[in-house]
DNA sequence: CGCTTTTGACCAGCGC
DNA sequence: GCGCTGGTCAAAAGCG
């Protein structure tokens, strides 16, 4: 099977070690799993990902780069507009929710501009963890579905799904900046 | 009965 | 200054 998912990390990573763990996914019978992270601002984008319409998915998903700057939710007054770390998942599956284990309720679904698929903001239920994540699914490949993860879960997973936590736990070690 | 989803409104940032 | 777009909230409905 070539289901296998396929991690990209930011090459230019030198601090931590590589994800060498197996990871195996059971989101399903036939997804692909890809992977693309996003630093920040920083999309990373082509690379020897195999779908071709990669690199103009990546464009019109970043296209405002404005949507990187995500400004803190603090009811103080002159908190600065912090932009947080986001992982942009890419998945190819028949299935807009992604079960990874956590539980997670959605609070709110837009349209966005170039897509006609909506997108859907869902976000942790858990007591404390401010984690949230985007849905959204390509127009160009509706096969396509892209995850956006917005910070990092502080607790244990809720269920005991698959090993997909184990791609969390390394993502949540890169990302601890 | 409690939690999740749905859906419209509201708001803030940015571009023109 | 206005309009557009994206993101969040909140009330009500729906479901187990």
């Amino acid at each position: 099977m070539e289901n296998f998912p396929t991690i990209f990390f930011p090459s230019s990573s030198s601090t931590q070690a590589p994800p060498s763990s197996s990871a195996s996914l059971n989101l399903g019978s036939s997804h692909d799993f890809q992977v693309n992270i996003s630093e920040e601002t920083d999309f990373v984008r082509g690379s020897n990902i195999g779908s071709t319409t990669f690199s103009n998915q990546s464009k019109s998903f970043g296209g405002k780069e404005t949507d990187n700057q995500v400004k803190v939710v603090g009811t103080k007054k002159g908190e600065k507009k912090i932009r947080k770390a986001k992982y942009a998942f890419q998945t190819r599956s028949q299935v807009d929710i992604l079960d990874d284990g956590y539980r997670w309720r959605k609070y709110g679904q837009k349209a966005v501009k170039n897509n006609k698929f909506p997108r859907s903001y869902y976000r942790c239920t858990h007591k404390g963890c401010n984690v949230k994540k985007q849905v959204q699914r390509l127009t160009k490949d509706e096969g396509v579905v892209v995850t956006t993860y917005e910070g990092m879960h502080s607790h244990p997973i809720d269920k005991s799904t698959d090993n997909f936590e184990h791609i969390l736990s390394q993502m949540q070690i890169y990302s601890s900046v």
